[in-house]
DNA sequence: GGGCGAGAAACCTAAGTATGATTCCCCGGT
DNA sequence: ACCGGGGAATCATACTTAGGTTTCTCGCCC
């Protein structure tokens, strides 16, 4: 073992994670050291139900699946994913499939569906995409994630008024639709832009529109 | 014939057109009965070259390729459009296809691939799937595209408080930044909302995201 | 009591409009 | 080459309207 080691993607730059699933240890023994063998942290399971308990660390990663498993299939494996609303890019792998097989994985949003046997260097490429657009996926997540919990501290007045605000109304306007004094309006308005951490209209209408406020 | 026949397509109450390429013409003429037979216009071609030759009419519309077709492969064809920033959606066919095939074609953003022989509900599944998707398509690029037409009308100075309108600078601000009066950016700014026919700042600021204004 | 909604008064800043004027530049006509 | 017009940008002055903050006061309800 290299004790300089690092957990990190050394072509990345960043870190990330390959879970391989695949009920033969000597394809995932495989695929870990060739991932490895570009700096990927690597981990195995040999089954979906394996891979459902375990807790997935939270960084950008990307699951590589054999389409033949014991239990769940790679491909209910893809949709019990997709109903958990867990969406790690999926690469799959098969050496018997057909390609009914291959359109539902695609339409299922696979990045790939490699058929055995496959070059390394396909394996990798595809690999590299999933994981960037894992990363980019979580980036857009988290900004939205982080709009949300600041939009959760609003009380009911507020998202009304914000929500108004953000359809462009008047003061003098929302108060006559909410039914009280503009003053009351701009109070409502004031605490929106701090608790949303708005610096200014333009910022605080881009936000409503990130989280998909609109007026009913 | 029907007198009472419709270019309108009965299922989904809009226009639509599906254009079948195929070179072999009783495939087509099976495919064309099928689509007629659900109320939806169907143009044929007999090759990539001629779809391509052909002017589309501007209407919600799919393509229903044959992978093997003289000249141009479905696949070539399905480059060629993406090349040329045509987005209408393809289905495709084969009889002899395989997974790589069909796992190119649903990369390259293809609704469906379907394995000859196919049930023709199937089929038409697939091709009310990519009417759907081209009509809201449609619908999102011609907002846009109004929106541009707009902005083309901006002059240079315009476009750059617009875009600093909308990064959420105050005027004095904006006026600091690009080196004149106050008063002047409120002139060029009322022109901007004028001109984008913007009823608010609120709306303003949701066109800019839209065509992708951003300050560099 | 404390959080929330509402609101009055006072005040200040920001935004928007109207009118008029100046300068620069390009374009077409003579 | 000379002249006039028009668009674009700039700015001033003067006003009006909109937006925003602070302070204080009520009323409600858990």
């Amino acid at each position: 073992m290299n004790p300089f080691a690092s957990p990190h993607d050394l072509t990345t730059g960043q870190e990330s994670v390959v879970f391989v699933v695949d009920d033969d240890e000597s394809v995932r023994r495989a695929l870990a050291n060739l991932f490895q063998s570009v700096g990927l942290e690597v981990q195995e399971f040999g089954s979906a139900a394996e891979l459902l308990h375990s807790k997935l660390p939270d960084v950008a990663s990307c699951l590589v699946l054999d389409i033949r498993l014991p239990g769940l299939s790679g491909l209910d494996l893809q949709l019990e994913l997709a109903r958990a609303d867990v969406h790690i890019p999926i690469i799959f792998m098969t050496g018997h499939g057909d390609i009914p097989m291959s359109v539902r994985a695609m339409k299922g949003g696979a990045i790939d569906f490699l058929t055995k046997p496959f070059r390394d260097q396909d394996m990798l490429d595809s690999v590299m995409t999933a994981i960037k657009r894992d990363r980019e996926r979580r980036e857009a997540e988290k900004a939205v994630t982080g709009l949300r919990e600041h939009f959760e501290t609003l009380t009911d007045r507020e998202r009304e008024v914000l929500a108004l605000v953000a359809a462009g109304l008047m003061n003098k306007q929302i108060a006559a639709q909410i039914g009280v004094a503009e003053i009351t309006v701009k109070i409502h308005r004031g605490r929106v832009m701090k608790k949303m951490g708005a610096k200014s209209l333009a910022d605080l209408v881009r936000m409503a529109e990130m989280i998909g406020i609109r007026r009913r």
